[in-house]
DNA sequence: GCTTGACCTATGTCTTACTCCTAAGTTTTA
DNA sequence: TAAAACTTAGGAGTAAGACATAGGTCAAGC
């Protein structure tokens, strides 16, 4: 480690160290820079970005955000709205609300669907594996659609 | 409707037939013919796709199993499977497996954090919108994540 | 001092599952 | 007959990256 060229502050991180930190890939993390997502500093002496512990924060912020069904444009939202002194309370929770009560339906159709996989995988399990019934296959599937 | 054109034989659907009975787009049905899970005919006279009652089931199922989670390519290969006289069930039956428990993972941290995050916007609810608190939307999310 | 390996940079193409747009041919309707 | 509503094919754009490449940088070992 070049620690003339490493150390710029406390908190110094490379791409890959915030990557690894959080479990995200050094090409997400470039692109979550290019988007605007995250606002790194510049290595004058080596070009390399430079990025803080707030950046590693907000990565992980991004990853939950993500797991939630938020967009990266939504969370860019989020965040610069989040960072201006008075936040707009009422936007941001609107966004929030919106995108809480879309993934509630989302999440109830898709249970619903899978418990119902599930089952007719479990039926399909009595079966014999060796039973050539043609159209079994589709069968199987309508019971369930 | 010019019937000496469009009659080929019992149920001839044009795109936006079968588009409509389904619910999906004449261009997302184009697409899944482009892709062959889809395989109509030809009418010669005007070289019209002409789907057939069994490819409006095909579409029907193509988007359940899209809700599942399952993949074009995925589907497309059950089906493919499912057209072989002699259906390879332990082929198919892996694909489904892996599908659910994927989504099953998927799912339930989801669902976690979908719960999380409702209850943070509970509590959120019981504070003042007009607080300017500076960060207290990052402190919002925080507790979230 | 130089090579090797592990970083970093930027750019570009590929993917999935479409949507939108264009241009041009066909069929239906007024 | 002309307009409206369909059809065809192709190409471009979208999200959220993955993967490939070419070249720059840096620490370690010999």
């Amino acid at each position: 480690m070049n620690m003339k060229n490493r150390k710029v502050s406390e908190f110094t991180l490379q791409v890959k160290d915030i990557a690894d930190a959080t479990n995200v890939s050094t090409d997400a993390v470039r692109f979550y820079t290019k988007k605007g997502l995250l606002n790194p500093k510049r290595n004058k002496l080596n070009n390399y970005q430079v990025y803080s512990y707030a950046d590693l924060l907000r990565l992980r912020f991004i990853t939950k955000a993500k797991i939630l069904g938020y967009t990266l444009n939504e969370i860019k939202q989020i965040t610069l709205a989040s960072e201006s002194k008075e936040t707009p309370c009422p936007l941001v929770r609107n966004i929030i609300e919106k995108r809480i009560k879309k993934n509630k339906k989302k999440f109830e159709d898709a249970m619903a669907l899978q418990k119902r996989m599930e089952k007719a995988l479990r039926q399909w399990e009595l079966m014999d594996d060796a039973i050539p019934v043609g159209d079994s296959i589709c069968h199987l599937i309508e019971t369930v659609t």
